[in-house]
DNA sequence: CCCGGTCGAGTTGTCTGACAAGCTACTGGT
DNA sequence: ACCAGTAGCTTGTCAGACAACTCGACCGGG
């Protein structure tokens, strides 16, 4: 069985390492169970041992799989599917419908202001230069289970750009416009309390807080998200290994 | 300049991503910036491209860096040092020495016990069988930082085991026993309240909850951990990267 | 002058074949 | 029954080659 007919996007060994993943998490090989080799591997999917190698590695970067030089390569974990990989970056929206629901957005504010003191060292942009603020609810299934703060430069748009168009995944948004998030450098902390977010929530809830710099392939930030994800309404999680 | 004579232990590639990974962190290249080429780095270290590509891969799994076809390998983010990375499974008081401060544990209970239904089940073990079962405060320049409750199956250690002889690291003390943790299939939680843990804390304090199921290189669970981080003392940080 | 396409140098992705090093299980001896 | 040695499998590393991709320089036409 050969991997999908090479369209230009993903590389090869990427494709191999997304097949592989989902025939894990399928449950073909038990946790502790032996992989087939990297010969038999690269036979099935007809591609040189580099590419499989490669494919591997990624597995293994996931905490999939480890390798062993002289043992094989061991499946450790397939019980996380559908959970918030805090590793990987991807859209809330994304996420959630990986987990089987619809996901949902409710915009409640999106305003021009100046940047404060904070958000002007975070983003690297001057005090009191312009960008966009937008209040959010990240709903699943209609219910409500995050809320999230954006803060993005206003000169990562054009000079006709209207704030009111703002809809959807800001993801979608700026990529739109050039600027790919590429990695977040993120913190992650506890809070409670009843005067965060808004509306329906519980009496006295708990949230994991988010705070994330996305930045641009050169490390120019271009968004900074805090988000409050209410515990219990939202599965995180994460594979460690060593 | 070469990397270390070739002590059996890690690979070669891991050594070669190690000291890259240190060169990253001391601000070599900023972020943005462009490595050189798989080429020129094969030169300074010696090694096949095989092996530079190796140790590229592990860098790009942590985020530190992304590399295109047919550009190089930009450098992301160097900004992370000491922070406690989600990702990597390593113990406590490494990570907490490794941020600059002094590790301590307080023992504030250790008993032998029956296992309970949800023990059993996670844990792989018949309901009432024999567990050790900690409480633990885990300390850095002598502030508390963390509880932890930690369950271990019994069965793991010999017959004549003296549960009174365990102090200090629970990952040490298994490793002593043959019992190597390799992943722990984790949940993250937010939650707070008076009634989690003991001693000094804060009067109305929110809690960073980490249950951890370690496993086995064989998928054999050998610890149930449920560590209280103490929002605040504890700097929670992670590159999360497409 | 400006704009667009072409080309080439430099880079990573993949392939091939080979050997070194590590682990497991079996074998044959004691 | 026990132990040492070994054969055979596995992954780690090496070498050299070509394909595919990106970016900037160059050049011709408007």
């Amino acid at each position: 069985m050969t991997v999908e007919p090479t369209g230009s996007g993903p590389t090869l060994s990427a494709r191999v390492a997304a097949d592989l993943r989902t025939r894990i998490e399928a449950g073909e090989w038990a946790p502790g169970e032996k992989m087939p080799g990297e010969h038999d591997l690269c036979a099935h999917y007809e591609v040189s041992r580099a590419t499989i190698r490669t494919a591997l590695q990624d597995l293994e970067s996931r905490g999939l799989t480890v390798t062993r030089h002289g043992l094989g390569t061991l499946v450790t974990a397939n019980a996380v599917t559908g959970q918030a990989d805090l590793r990987r970056l991807e859209s809330m929206t994304e996420t959630i419908r990986r987990h089987g629901r619809t996901p949902g957005m409710q915009y409640r504010s999106i305003v021009l202001r100046p940047a404060s003191e904070g958000e002007a060292g975070k983003l690297a942009v001057e005090e009191g230069d312009e960008v966009i603020a937008t209040e959010r609810a990240l709903t699943a299934d209609d219910e409500i289970v995050a809320f999230s703060y954006d803060v993005i430069p206003r000169a990562l748009f054009p000079a006709d750009f209207d704030p009111s168009e703002v809809a959807g995944s800001l993801f979608a948004l700026m990529e739109r416009h050039g600027a790919r998030a590429i990695v977040a450098i993120s913190e992650l902390h506890a809070t409670h309390g009843r005067d965060i977010g808004w509306g329906d929530r519980p009496n006295d809830p708990s949230y994991l807080l988010l705070i994330q710099v996305h930045t641009d392939v050169r490390g120019v930030p271009i968004a900074l998200a805090s988000t409050y994800f209410i515990e219990g309404r939202f599965p995180f999680g994460l594979v460690r290994h060593r």
